[in-house]
DNA sequence: CTAAAGTATGGACTATACTCCAATGTCAAG
DNA sequence: CTTGACATTGGAGTATAGTCCATACTTTAG
């Protein structure tokens, strides 16, 4: 697929995907037509997906693009060792996200006690 | 409590603490000491832990401020309304964040099923 | 063949959120 | 009364993550 269907797919604009291959989140430098049009497959929609994921986690792209450029070097216990720290940390996260939430229910409860 | 104890006990810097002073997120301006020193007290430490929320939730500095501003202006109803709005997109950060998660115990399962 | 729509490139520009620095003021200890 | 550790300011600089633009090439429809 060209750039454009890509940007739909993903909700990425077209600048941002341009940008994320000069920075090297995403590698279509080999895959490009005869016309010199950047082609993608749905491994791009994967990665950019992928690095959605690592913004929604407050990520920054180059700790994004480490995590890419690592994974595949790893040993299967390197992954796993990573994988379980990554999910530590996402359950801190999550943990601070519901105390927060807890934090907010309670302030509901208060208003709706006076209204 | 002067500039340096705020900074060690919220974690900002104490340049990060004079920025957010400049913009507008913390206002200790008619607080100072005699000697034109910050002085804060602990409501300070708690703006400081709703900033570091905001932040946590993906907020702009622009978006903290806005809620801390426009907060007390708001009726019983509304505050009711917003926090019912916020706890609900919160439970959908949290849900992807929880879909995230699922997918890397999976990873880890794969992996540990073959290490 | 021409116009419109899509693509490529390099580089300039922007917004956000700090971070650092130099010059200066305050204050407690020795 | 000086030295050192704290504080102040304004302004410059940095990092991150895009966003925009001019110029130019390619493709498709009429």
């Amino acid at each position: 697929m060209l750039i454009s269907e890509l940007s739909q797919k993903t909700g990425f604009s077209k600048d941002t995907i341009r940008f994320y291959e000069k920075t090297g989140l995403l590698n279509s430098n080999n895959k490009r037509r005869e016309n010199n049009y950047r082609n993608y497959d749905d491994e791009a929609v994967s990665r950019l997906e992928f690095i959605r994921h690592g913004k929604d986690l407050g990520l920054t792209l180059r700790e994004i693009k480490q995590s890419m450029d690592e994974w595949d070097l790893l040993s299967t216990e390197d992954k796993a060792r990573l994988t379980r720290h990554k999910l530590a940390e996402m359950d801190e996260k999550i943990a601070r996200l519901q105390k927060f939430k807890c934090h907010l229910v309670e302030k509901l409860k208060r208003l709706e006690s006076i209204g």
